[in-house]
RNA sequence: CGGGGCGUAGCGCAGCCUGGUAGCGCAUCUGGUUUGGGACCAGAGGGUCGGAGGUUCGAAUCCUCUCGCCCCGACCA
């Protein structure tokens, strides 16, 4: 490709109201341009990219036996109605009507179709199982789209979905997915890691998470270094070491005032003690009535795992309007002791397991303005209830799968998530085969998902410098850049169209920058464009019968004889930015 | 959805408070000089000031409505 023909409009200047690294980076270099609201145009430099991604992904899931499909984005209304997700799904799911007022929906995820398409084909057990999958655009109305193609509305995915006999195939066809996704994030050079992730209200499923580490990611993720325990902090789960708690001030029982003191800050620091001295009652809406979740007040509650302790499907926070305390009582003073007589309605009040039994706390009196001290729990409260998991994870707990291991929390991207559905779509929809004894049954189901386009991104965000995009050389929209230092200088430029011709006839995907501007627009764009390999032609290197190459992520240039070029750019493209 | 901010040339911004000829930098175009790290000189083009309505002799500026975009929040009481 010569530069004079690429369409690529870069950036001189940072564009405005852009937060995150990498969006800033694919804006600049005239990667991606803004359509709408979390809706972008991809132009040449970055559909390269994201295609170099598909080439890869494409590659791992036909070798783990997927075949590639394509199915539409426009979907019916009657599919969406069959699994209860016409009406479930809310306010992401975008619809619309045909001219015939038909009920449309644009495809946030493929369950329904795919699920459609297999029990209408597949009959026996002696075709299955079948994994197929598809790369395609998703829309999806979020909430609040933000940082460009991170969170997109309209974005490429990958959506595989496999379908089994058995259980146990069901789980080999998950393993050999998670094989592949291991392969397509290693092959993009990603640093990544696998998680445990909740594997929503289906009991017994597995779901993980791929996550591309880096600072800016939207999900935490808790892991330890001791066993290898991986885990969204969403749903980890972990213990303390009780001896590491503050020496409790108050130890007798005592109501004390607390007047306007409604925060756990506001509270601790008012009566002189720290955080971890208070207990917090956070109050949510379910079918079954009001749920109570008492916390450490200095740590925060996992709605997910809140939830699932709860087994309802209804839930949401307690609105402040909601409360209908003895007394008026408002959030800032509620207290677990006696709390279903002082706030009717309250049918359930789980404990978590950081509460330490035998420890005096301090809690709110269920009375406006006053707090409990030195009430202590196993006791005054937590008498006889079991205790649950309902803590997010932090940085320093205990590891429950090793017992010994800190945890660390690390921020991530998700890029990939593979889940092992069941049968919740292929009973729905009623997707069965007959097997060899002639009987009847719904298939086994997993899906596996890779955002496409939020890998792009995530690549930038963990590769970057204050000059632009450091690409790992699997996904670059180029390998190699020619930067001539005066483009009409002849004797220049017929040196760098026979060293692009060169490097085209061995294969490399090669950029010349034919423009005819000064050096140091050349070499900024270049490095603005994260390509991994420049070559520099210029009067000293002929002079010295030598190249000048560079990689992008190293600090020096090499001058490298014409003979060993190709072999050096190979080893080197190979090894990738952490060599 | 709640709160906040911003819409003025392709991009980044000033002007608005206190109404009176629409500006700056970059980019673009022409000519010339340049070319080992975002060159210089001279000239040129480009704007329904997001949209609608109102106030006024006169509105980018004041008022009302509306659309769009960005940020924060939507458990941490």
């Amino acid at each position: 490709m010569k530069y004079s023909q690429l369409f690529c409009p870069t950036l001189k200047e940072d564009p405005a109201s852009v937060e995150v690294a990498s969006h800033r980076l694919l804006l600049r270099a005239g990667m991606i341009r803004q359509v709408a609201a979390g809706i972008y145009d991809v132009l040449p430099v970055g559909l390269r990219v994201i295609r170099k991604i598909e080439t890869i992904v494409r590659q791992e899931m036909n070798r783990a036996g997927a075949q590639e499909i394509l199915m539409p984005m426009v979907q019916p209304a009657e599919l969406w109605k069959e699994t209860g997700r016409w009406e479930g799904n809310g306010k992401e799911l975008l619809r619309f009507k045909d001219r015939n007022e038909r009920d449309f929906c644009l495809g946030p995820t493929h369950e329904e179709v795919v699920t459609d398409l297999v029990r209408r084909e597949i009959r026996s057990y002696k075709q299955l199982p079948v994994n197929l999958y598809q790369i395609q655009t998703k829309f999806r109305d979020e909430i609040r789209p933000r940082f460009g193609l991170m969170r997109g509305r309209e974005f490429s995915m990958k959506d595989a979905y496999s379908f089994d006999v058995s259980l146990e195939g069901m789980q080999e066809s998950y393993r050999k997915m998670k094989v592949a996704y291991e392969n397509i994030f290693r092959r993009c050079g990603l640093q990544f890691r696998s998680v445990q992730a909740d594997s929503g209200n289906i009991g017994g499923s597995q779901s993980e998470e791929f996550m591309v580490l880096a600072q800016s990611g939207e999900d935490e993720v808790a892991h330890c270094p001791n066993c290898g325990y991986a885990a969204n902090t969403e749903k980890a789960q972990s213990s303390i070491d009780f001896s590491t708690l503050t020496k409790e001030v108050f130890v007798q029982k005592e109501k004390k005032e607390t007047p306007n003191q409604k925060t756990i800050e506001q509270v601790a620091s008012f009566l002189g003690i720290d955080p971890d001295q208070t207990l917090k009652v956070l109050l949510y809406h379910t079918e079954k009535g009001i749920a109570a979740a008492v916390l450490p007040g200095n740590r925060e509650l996992s709605e997910i795992q809140f939830q699932r302790a709860l087994g309802v499907s209804e839930f949401r926070p307690l609105a402040p309007a909601e409360l209908k305390g003895q007394g008026g009582v408002e959030f800032g003073s509620i207290g677990p002791i006696d709390l279903k007589k002082a706030i009717p309605g309250v049918t359930q009040v789980l404990f978590d397991t950081l509460i330490h039994k035998g420890r005096a706390y301090c809690v709110g009196a269920n009375e406006n303005g006053f707090h409990w001290v030195g009430a202590v729990a196993g006791k005054d409260f937590l008498a006889n209830d079991e205790p649950y998991n309902l803590h997010k994870v932090a940085q320093g707990d205990r590891c429950m799968q090793c017992d010994g291991g800190m945890l660390e929390v690390e921020r991530g991207i998700e890029v990939g998530h593979i889940f092992a559905l069941g049968t919740k779509y292929s009973k729905a929809m009623n997707c069965v085969f007959t097997d060899e004894n002639g009987k009847e049954k719904p298939m086994e189901m997993g899906c596996y998902g890779v955002g496409v386009s939020r890998t792009a991104q995530a690549a930038v965000e963990q590769n970057f410098d204050d000059k632009g995009i450091v690409f790992p050389p699997a996904i670059a929209p180029f390998e190699v850049v020619i930067d001539v230092v005066k483009w009409k200088d002849e004797t220049l430029q017929k040196h760098a169209v026979e060293l692009y011709q060169t490097l085209l006839d061995h294969g490399f995907d090669v950029l010349l920058d034919d423009r005819d501007v000064s050096i140091g627009v050349k070499l900024k764009d270049a490095e603005l464009l994260g390509i991994p390999a420049r070559i520099l032609v210029g009067h000293k290197g002929i002079e010295q019968q030598q190249l000048e190459v560079k990689m992008r992520w190293a600090a020096d240039q090499h001058w490298i004889s014409p003979s060993e070029l190709v072999s050096w750019l190979k080893e080197n493209l190979e090894k990738g930015i952490d060599a």
